[in-house]
DNA sequence: TTGAAAGCGCTAACAG
DNA sequence: CTGTTAGCGCTTTCAA
């Protein structure tokens, strides 16, 4: 039933009086000399029928399916929008990207690059968490080119190129601007479990504090999520009567918890304490008082990774992805730390 | 270079001394007797190729891709986690599930839809969203089984069937719930963006108010997304002075954002303003006060929504999936309200 | 300019 | 139990 014999090339051209050839000639504007009447000929015959490629018949013939996939940790937040903006990129480029989440399960994510590799997608991106860089090359021990985005500390040689976002940086510079403010006790606040992704950023708030110009007290804090005023309860104990101190946090949702959290538990914010989140989160505009975060330029690192891929798959360079790389094959994307009420800006 | 001609049955069969029938019977452990010996053999054979099927020949050759494809307004908050809730779904029953993101934008829906088509997916879930029912119907003219999800109000015989979140009946509840704890204006605060899913709500609120056993001050409000205190305002002078009042909100960050434009405004929360979300967002849980909100069964929602539609591709019915929709073409799923300190509860 | 025909890799009768 | 073979729908030489 879900398939009433779906039309081919074969009907097209019969219809037309043309040959099959000629059908796919004309449907792909291949570069070859047609006359304008058989081309009006295919083209009305084709949609009298309501023809529609089969693009598995296409890829099977042409060794190439003009599909990418990309495998996120997970759907929600900056995922997402990487996801879509990487969406519009191959779009823009001819190509169709699939996407798929692991939902931080290696097992799943396996399952998914197994079968993104049995549909011999063009490439691949993926992200660098739930599974290993081993189990990784193991499955795309094939030639399929694939671009990592935020895989710290992955082999250099498993991917075409790798492109991350420079939270390091963004980390460091945070820690400066706590510090001009007043806090002589900054903590880098991280997830109750533990994230590939969070090293990076405690190595950048260490180098922060090595390079300011006098002493802090300083710490990793991990985040207790079942009730964050007991990790608040920690923080008062670290600065003693330092006032304000300051937060860094994992991520934007964590800001808002430890504000929040604070605020609860009597402290002003941001005279008592500052606080710094990740990712630009819509919210951190909304909360009272807004929070200082870091935006994510998502356009910026999608059009990078995609166009790296094609090159890739291309086989040819693009310049602009070489000037942006630099010949390495990682780069680090900048990202902005916006400045706001939490920290006792605007 | 990214492909270096690629490992095929014929190699496999030429390894393991067998016809490539024969691989194909073993790869696939069709309902056919073979001897221990020939498995044996054709697995050896197999992974010392490193042999990896090749989908598209596979599903080109039966006529059935085993594909599902999911379209979505976005991958952000709710759609994410129904992804992945789908995801999950589809594969326990032998599919695989690629998602796509029409970026709310209708042009790039379409496209995705009819490269899904061409892709020859079997079956296809949508929402009901960017797209009108016109411009969907043309597209999946073909016999491409398809199931809604939120898609309030249309037709009916477009989908194999279609399963909606029940917010209405969430909302309603909510105004008696309000109301129970004191409020006397009650006021729905919406997106600043009309949204297609507002309205099955605000029904559910005008159906709440009717159904109280005295009379309230309620209204339609817009929210001001440039700056929330001025519909904060907006809804103090609608609500005059009678404390508490209460709002329901379109979701759970505009709840957010509500609430603490409303403490920012000098009101306390819950004693002068009760506030109600949606979505039940992690968020919800660490603010303060905690956010009385509605939860979303994702599982249940996906399986109903991945179970019906695997069921018309395969033209036999399922049981429970009959149950649950009693023949008809609609299900609504009940979400829950989980009553916070917003409302004055625990 | 157009068409005939040989695949692409796999599956599914059917024959042995 | 295993092998032969005819497709699936499209692309792409190559010859006409």
């Amino acid at each position: 039933m879900s398939k009433p014999k779906s039309i081919t090339i074969v009907d097209v051209a019969r219809e037309a009086g043309v040959s099959t050839a000629t059908v796919s000639n004309v449907l792909n504007r291949r570069n070859v000399p047609l006359s304008e009447d058989i081309i009006r000929r295919v083209e009305a015959a084709a949609d009298r029928l309501g023809y529609r490629r089969n693009a598995m018949a296409a890829s099977l013939s042409r060794q190439r399916t003009n599909e990418l996939g990309l495998l996120l940790p997970s759907f929600g937040g900056y995922f997402g929008g990487f996801a879509e903006a990487c969406e519009r990129e191959a779009h823009e480029r001819g190509y169709h990207l699939s996407v798929f989440s692991g939902s931080n399960d290696p097992e799943l994510e396996r399952r998914h690059l197994d079968r993104l590799l049995q549909r011999r997608v063009d490439g691949l991106i993926c992200h660098g968490l739930a599974m290993s860089p081993e189990a990784t090359r193991e499955i795309v021990r094939d030639g399929t080119p694939m671009v990592l985005f935020n895989a710290w500390s992955w082999p250099e040689d498993i991917a075409v190129g790798t492109v991350n976002l420079d939270f390091k940086s963004g980390v460091e510079e945070a820690v400066h601007r706590l510090y001009e403010r007043g806090c002589r006790s900054i903590f880098y606040v991280g997830q109750h479990k533990p994230n590939t992704s969070d090293p990076p950023r405690y190595e950048g708030f260490l180098q922060g504090i090595a390079g300011l110009p006098g002493p802090v007290t300083h710490a990793y804090v991990r985040a207790d999520a079942s009730d964050f005023r007991v990790t608040v309860g920690r923080l008062l104990q670290l600065a003693g009567d330092s006032r304000p101190f300051g937060i860094i946090c994992f991520d934007d949702l964590l800001a808002f918890a430890m504000m929040y959290a604070g605020i609860a538990s009597g402290l002003r914010v941001p005279e008592q304490m500052m606080v710094v989140g990740m990712n630009n989160h819509y919210m951190t505009r909304y909360s009272h008082p807004t929070i200082t975060s870091m935006d994510i330029p998502y356009k910026d690192q999608a059009e990078l990774t995609v166009r790296w891929l094609i090159s890739a798959i291309d086989d040819k360079p693009d310049e602009w992805v070489l000037e942006r790389s630099g010949g390495r094959s990682r780069v680090d994307i900048p990202v902005k730390l916006l400045m706001r009420g939490s920290t006792g800006d605007s």
